[in-house]
RNA sequence: CGGGGCGUAGCGCAGUCUGGUAGCGCGUCUGCCUUGGGCGCAGAAGGUCGUCGGUUCGAAUCCGGCCGCCCCGACCA
């Protein structure tokens, strides 16, 4: 992309509606505006990036054995008064009448709507189990939505949910959705840690919440340090094994929300290994058994005729968040670093002077070699000065950023930069290219 | 939903107390100049001062209603 051409609205001062770093940065970088309290429209780089989350949780779910579905954001009523939560839900859920006076909502979850789906179309023992999510808008009506993409109202939420036949199932498809969560993040560059959490009005006996640490989380969390470098990429996952083992690792060591904090056990761990601080929740997982199968009569057959309740499980990630929670996780005073696999462009060319014939001949040659091996890449060839160039650069955080100047290009050679590390080195233009790819 | 604050040019703000020609910085546009970390000079465009009503000869400014947004708390992917 030429961005010259390029819709990227920049700002050099901090709006004065945001008050965190990640929220500060969205408006910034032109990854977002707001339209309305807890509502953004997300521009083409704050898309990409928006996208690229998506593609990850797509390829982690895919893997762990969940088809993907994608399910309305606007549902009937009906389907809530058929659970009991469409009375106990409260405001937050967005009560909307067609033009026929039926009384509609936008979905701020799904439970109710894939039991529906689930109930009508499986009837044997021998269709479980599975895993349906779907990656869709939601709308909770919040009354104090705050700190951008991180508490909107509108927000993009990854959700599945889980049906067996027995308890033992539904907790090996907890296990899947838990190690698919440690790698998920993982791969997005962020140290996230299963804790164990309050299930809150979902209900249900079993659940973790992931959170990844900032100071501006908005939870209180205690954990044992161990936590924070433990590693899940480098491992083979088999999806049809036993997890557990996996899952124990991660859950022998004490790791809690506020609500569950169990202050003793906590003072058990040694003091240094202790971990007191504040986080971001992006994931929460829960096996609820029966809270929704039973009232909504989810049933099939057993292998001896009985009818038997589908035991479910629903898990959730919130990838509009997550954008911020990244930044939060990882940004200087410069502006965003992004991690190479969320990056909005993975590599910059940043032309010093575009009306150098020579040097936007090179820019071009390297682009097209860059984009010959599918890496994506931003050309700057506005007519600014550098100094803007850099400035803009390294507010939008791309990984890499290939510096091209007269200077330079006289001696054959380019600079190569970094973002996160700020290291730079010079390379012979030809040698570039294949250091991508 | 309780408490607090704010609404003036694309962004950040002053002006409001004490009513009298709509201001500043950044950004934008034009020209010159400059070009390895948000250059310099000159010129220009851009605002029914959130909105509706009231007071007044006259309202961004005083009074009232409404709308919107932000912050703290309680609540939440």
């Amino acid at each position: 992309m030429r961005m010259s051409q390029y819709f990227l609205p920049t700002l050099k001062e901090n709006p004065a509606e945001a008050q965190i770093v990640s929220h500060r940065l969205m408006l910034r970088a032109g990854l977002v505006r707001q339209t309305s309290a807890g509502i953004y429209a997300w521009l083409p780089l704050g898309f990409r990036v928006l996208k690229n989350i998506e593609r990850i949780v797509r390829e982690e779910q895919d893997a762990a054995g969940a088809q993907e579905v994608l399910m309305p954001t606007i549902q009937s009523a009906d389907l809530w008064r058929e659970s009991g939560r469409y009375d106990a839900y409260g405001p937050e859920m967005l009560r909307i009448k067609d033009r026929h006076d039926r009384d509609m909502l936008f979905g701020p979850t799904n439970e109710e709507m894939i039991t529906v789906i689930f109930r009508d179309g499986v009837k044997s023992y021998r269709d479980l189990p599975k895993n349906l999510y779907h990656i869709q808008w939601k709308f909770r009506d919040e009354v104090r939505p705050r700190f951008g993409v991180m508490r909107g109202r509108e927000f993009l939420m990854k959700d599945n949910y889980s049906f067996d036949i027995d308890r033992a199932g539904a907790i090996r498809s907890y296990n899947n959705m838990f190690v698919a969560y440690l790698r998920t993040f993982a791969r997005m560059g962020l140290k996230a840690i299963p804790m164990r959490a309050d299930t809150g009005p979902i209900g249900g006996d079993l659940s973790h919440e992931f959170i990844i640490l900032a100071e501006t989380g908005e939870s209180a969390v205690f954990c044992h340090k161990g936590l924070i470098d433990k590693d899940i990429l480098g491992r083979t996952i088999d999806y049809s094994g036993d997890l557990q083992p996996i899952v124990n690792e991660w859950t022998s060591l004490y790791a809690a929300t506020d609500e569950m904090h169990d202050k003793d056990a906590f003072e058990k761990i040694p003091e240094g290994e202790r971990l007191a601080a504040r986080g971001i929740e992006v994931g929460h997982i829960f096996n609820f058994g029966t809270r929704y199968s039973k009232p909504m009569n989810a049933v099939v057959a057993g292998p001896g005729g009985e009818q038997i309740t589908i035991e479910m499980g629903s898990y959730g990630i919130g990838v509009s968040r997550l954008v911020g929670g990244i930044i939060e996780a990882s940004h200087d005073a410069a502006g965003i670093v992004w991690p190479e696999s969320v990056a909005p462009f993975r590599v910059a060319i940043v032309n010093l002077k575009p009306d150098d014939g020579a040097v936007m001949g090179a820019c071009v040659k390297l682009y097209d070699a860059l984009q010959a091996k599918a890496v994506t890449v931003l050309h700057d060839d506005r007519d600014l000065r550098p100094g803007a160039k850099f400035a803009d650069m390294d507010l939008i955080g791309t990984p890499w950023q290939i510096i091209v100047g007269p200077k330079g290009l006289a001696a054959g050679k380019v600079e190569l930069k970094n973002r996160k590390t700020g290291t730079r080195e010079e390379l012979p233009i030809d040698q570039l290219a294949q250091r991508f790819g």
